[in-house]
DNA sequence: TACTCTATCATCGTATAACGATGATTTAGG
DNA sequence: CCTAAATCATCGTTATACGATGATAGAGTA
């Protein structure tokens, strides 16, 4: 596992930072792959800021801070990892053609390349994602899908590698990514020293949809489907199956249902199913058991409830009550 | 958008940097506030950085930023909370007389002060940690403990907040704080949008010293001591109560024990907990059943086991295993 | 070395969770 | 209306968590 490379064949490290830059994108990373190198006791990784001019850049937070280099610095030796940060208001659309065109000649070149949180618009936008699996924040997962349906985008991941193009999802998650990019590198070991070391967990629990609450709390369409809607979401334990909602609403179940997929979007059923997990959410944030809340939002049995879950929010209902709760009994503040 | 509350009325954070600071410790907290801010559609804090100069500050990952403004300047309005972030390599020793100065005048005056990370030694250099419950990085636990042990420290938690002063653990810690802090000035539901935007955990589980594998893996005192330390270490599922130990070094029980507490600095029996506590937990990482861990570090049955760990770490060992194991089957990477 | 208060250990019993397997239903789409 | 695929409702098994309790070992004092 020791190779005793030379100070040379560190790996360079470019973090690209756009205008209002998420900060904890940028120095998520950084002070992972710098822990990294004080764990090891060499220089593993070199670090560099990339901007689009040498000017001071703003944070979105308001720090203001210096770029190492930028787009048109010539570069003397390529970039074993390009990293774009996330900024929470980028639009890929107003990005410059100099940007993409440098991301789009130099990325392909790394060893491999990737994003943080929105910054995969930014790989997007320079045609670098096509028919890649790819995770970006959960706000921005539905517009990246739709402005570049060739992308496969999982939302529900908090990072993904595939191949050369490892995407975190929303701002803390470049933490983890960069934990399983050392990992990776150097083996787990290191890994696990940096993760303690910054107080983080070397795995996290579940997915990233945990955190996003969609909220497709509003009732749209057409008026009797409203109706229909209502009544799910407010009593969600009611037998909410195709043929009871088309019977509600009046309609044939298959009618009913290729109205309700037409205007909505989703299926029926998943339409209740997410409404029903949303619901759940939140009563689980309440601190109520698992069990009550099954039967609460129209499961028979907890089990069933369980599996629903699991397959929105790749965790238990357990484990998401322990972590999202209000303080159960002792708590140290 | 209607922020037009009176900017007066915003709280005003000041975040204290120093030379090498490490930038999670700033940009947590600071990408909290100001998602809060975006969340809450208006202006609830204002941020300010400080340095001890207004020159370009380096970070320890090598990012140079520029400090709001510094501790010469005059403060026409004070702030409402002070926080100091740490350093990796920060000595209380070499603080200059003027940023203790400075510090022990404006802290005081705030609503709440504290410190993330490293920076609880400043505090305490300062004097303002006398008789407070106070958390730090764990690595300096034991030195803040030493040097100022009028301070209670508690090293197991992820930050403590007692009465204005906020303390917080190891660099991501930070963030928890922050968000404690969102939830106890404009709460919950806010510090929620806050901590879901950001793709972070609303409630941490266990405390820090999940973290830590404070190394006692170093036989040391006299060479009788070493033989049986390295005896515990190396079987750790063998008896090692105080008179089995004894016999072995060849001393009676009370005259062991008080020989092994006065080289080691630790009861036998503590040490041997924490041993195979430590064992435990690397075992543990392996993905081993807690059943099994249990057995192999010499406890009858799991139960104990798993209430001995919990004591130690505040986390069950079934929960530790989750969050450290290497990769259970299915993993998106 | 003996004594003693305290903390931990080893159990037992119980409740909850997690998970695989299996027919019966339901869903989505033609 | 019909069909392939997915989900639901169960059952059974195992692992965890936790309260309660008598037995035991710990650490300091005489």
């Amino acid at each position: 596992m020791r190779h005793h490379s030379l100070p040379s064949t560190a790996k360079r490290i470019g973090i690209l930072a756009l205008p209002y830059v998420q900060l904890l994108d940028i120095a998520g990373p950084m002070d992972v792959f710098t822990e990294a190198n004080t764990q090891a006791k060499r220089i593993l990784y070199e670090l560099h800021v990339i901007s689009t001019s040498s000017a001071p850049l703003h944070s979105s937070s308001g720090l203001i801070f210096h770029p190492t280099t930028t787009i048109s610095s010539p570069l003397d030796v390529p970039f074993d990892t390009l990293l774009i940060a996330g900024a929470p208001h980028l639009n890929p659309k107003h990005l410059s053609p100099d940007l993409l065109k440098w991301v789009g000649q130099h990325a392909p070149r790394c060893r491999r390349f990737g994003s943080i949180c929105t910054g995969a618009l930014v790989l997007a936008a320079a045609g670098l994602l096509t028919q890649r699996r790819v995770t970006t924040h959960w706000a921005v997962a539905e517009q990246l899908s739709q402005q570049f349906p060739s992308i496969q985008v999982e939302a529900d991941s908090l990072f993904i590698c595939d191949g050369p193009v490892c995407t975190a999802a929303g701002v803390t998650a470049g933490l983890d990514l960069a934990i399983a990019l050392v990992d990776h590198d150097f083996g787990r070991d290191l890994a696990r020293k940096v993760s303690n070391q910054l107080v983080m967990f070397f795995r996290r629990p579940g997915g990233q949809l945990q955190f996003s609450h969609r909220g497709i709390a509003n009732p749209m369409g057409r008026s009797i489907l409203r109706t229909v809607q209502r009544r799910v979401l407010s009593k969600p334990h009611l037998p909410s199956d195709t043929r009871a909602l088309a019977e509600l609403a009046g309609l044939s179940p298959r009618h009913f249902a290729r109205l309700f997929h037409k205007e909505i979007g989703l299926s029926p059923a998943l339409w209740v199913e997410r409404v029903r997990m949303d619901t759940a959410c939140r009563t689980l944030e309440e601190g109520l058991p698992p069990k009550q809340v099954a039967a609460m939002v129209g499961f028979k049995d907890v089990d069933t409830f369980r599996r629903a879950f699991q397959r929105q929010f790749k965790t238990t209902p357990a484990e998401y009550r322990r972590r999202h709760a209000a303080q159960p009994p002792t708590e140290t503040d």
